[in-house]
DNA sequence: TATTGTTATACTCTATAACTATA
DNA sequence: TATAGTTATAGAGTATAACAATA
């Protein structure tokens, strides 16, 4: 395989592919950042709570919005309401969430976490925190707080579908 | 719909949920930022070139990275050589990609862009710059260029898979 | 034996449409 | 009529395993 000795300027993380227009597309940029996060996850969360990514934010979204419905879940993580009921069955069978009813209005329900949801939650976020501290040590505590900041405000004035 | 009128600081940007641990989480924040950037991605270059954001960013670098092998391209993308497979399949099908056989190495493939290829990534890519920067208008010009070299300095050191 | 790339196949995840029960 | 949530179903995308060809 023919392979450049000297690692040029702009490269992949673990490709080492030239990405010179590419590197100014944020999404392109999201992306490969999301890699090395995803990695993270999966091993301090993923596998040993056999949680997927999505589940384990619709647990700290429904932990921290207590009595919050399915329908600012699902606009929240912009996935469809057919998703969010699977998931809620799939962590209401394990004994993560509780849905009761609405007495207001019958239709919609509140979403609340179990003690045993809430612990879950916790102790996932606390690994999470450490493990991405630990993996992107090489950011300072200000560069790793500027990049929150950043993101949280490109995701704040989110556009419409369309 | 139980509604708070005041949003609170901390908030999804379209679900109004409050997010105070995991605001800290990167992985979430990378997520919700993608959202965002999903929506423009669509709009200027997925569905006017029917390009899957997976099929854009194989050729892009097989733009930028000419005669580059399939296996480069799983490493840098985190997929499967399958997948690889698949897409360049679909993609050559659209005449946008040729492969052509290493003679050095008769196991091995170069990846190389047709022209029509070229044009269409050159094509994508200005469009989906126009449109983020348009998206991110509230951010400015030195706050995303921090942004994208915060995102490359993260990938950068992507951990490996275990 | 190891590696590049492919085929075959099953599984996960997501989206659309149609339904219910309330409003 | 419109909305919250669900069910049913099909499709997109992904991964694993087994294979062929070459090193």
């Amino acid at each position: 395989m023919p392979q450049k000795k000297t690692t040029p300027p702009d490269a992949t993380p673990a490709g080492r592919l030239v990405e010179a227009r590419l590197h100014h597309v944020l999404g392109y940029q999201l992306a490969q950042a999301t890699i090395a996060t995803t990695v993270v996850y999966m091993n301090e969360v993923g596998e040993p709570f056999e949680l997927r990514p999505v589940e384990y934010t619709i647990l700290s979204l429904i932990n921290e919005n207590p009595d919050g419905s399915s329908a600012q879940l699902a606009q929240a993580l912009a996935v469809t309401a057919p998703n969010i009921t699977m998931w809620i069955d799939k962590l209401e069978g394990r004994g993560l969430v509780q849905r009761t009813r609405n007495e207001t209005d019958k239709r919609a329900q509140h979403l609340r976490l179990t003690p045993k949801g809430t612990a879950l939650v916790v102790q996932a976020t606390e690994k999470l925190l450490v493990g991405e501290r630990e993996a992107l040590s090489h950011l300072s505590d200000g560069e790793r707080t500027i990049l929150i900041e950043l993101l949280h405000k490109v995701a704040r004035n989110r556009p419409g579908k369309k």
